[in-house]
DNA sequence: TCTAAATATATAGTATGCTATATATAAGAT
DNA sequence: ATCTTATATATAGCATACTATATATTTAGA
């Protein structure tokens, strides 16, 4: 059977993908943030306060893994987790000053690298890209 | 400053590696593949012993992560390790027959995969995707 | 030739993802 | 009110990725 790397979307995107996260890492890491911290303080910067399960839920990441990237980045003084005021089970996760002052050089640093990966390609490549992608997400989460 | 995940190239790309992935374990998982195994059974499958190093290029992950892949398959008895004939510091992986009689059913699992992914694309705008993929990953390489 | 640089592999440590499981609390059902 | 089920979080164990480092061997250069 043949099976071409360069036309399989799965192969193409788990490559894509580690090609961000290096980018990625290489210019947040100096910030003190790796990119899955990045991706949760994007909620977090949008809504303060959410708890783990609404989170898990915006992420589309599982419940353990946030739990852990959460417990990473307390450890690293980006967040604190309070009571939730109505519910025993949760707790609400608050971001520090630390965090907030590093929104606009984080998203700078992102908005960055997403430029320059879609640099060579024409207005209308890069937004037929950016809603096949979404399109294909939409998808693969249906199944 | 805003950031629109739905609207960032990263974002959306790791959330689909995540997706890809998930799926893919799920179809390749009871034949006893994981997914970096299956990538690299992919090279191998097209020509067998290869050295970890050949894989590292063609693969484009680190030596190490390679080392560790090939730890595992050879622990899951996908392939031996052979000294090479003329470098005392390398080693020739060999599949074993087990991995060989898994190339039919890995590689439909992973078109079908594929196929669904992009069910809901015209013909145009799969090759369109894929070569916009191919394309950006040669831009961000080349950094 | 002998030393220095390059190459091939291995290992340690960490981050991020997963599944499976456990515990605590909340909500619903009888 | 009690019992069952659902929800929120935590933890253990594993795969896959990374960087940094170590060791062995090969190649190149003085």
């Amino acid at each position: 059977m043949r099976f071409d790397k360069t036309r399989s979307a799965g192969f193409l995107t788990n490559h894509l993908a580690r090609l961000f996260a290096h980018h990625l890492q290489a210019r947040i890491g100096p910030l003190g943030l790796a990119p899955a911290q990045f991706m949760t303080l994007l909620e977090l910067w949008e809504t303060d306060g959410l708890t783990q399960a609404e989170l898990v839920t915006r992420l589309d990441v599982e419940q353990a893994t946030m739990a852990n990237t959460l417990n990473r980045m307390a450890r690293d003084g980006l967040i604190d987790r309070v009571p939730h005021p109505e519910d025993k089970r949760a707790r609400l996760v608050r971001l520090t000053d630390k965090a907030k002052a590093l929104e606009g050089p984080a998203k700078a640093a992102a908005q960055g690298i997403n430029a320059d990966a879609l640099a060579g390609l024409s207005e209308a490549d890069r937004e037929r890209f950016l809603a096949t992608l979404n399109e294909i997400i939409g998808t693969l989460r249906r199944r």
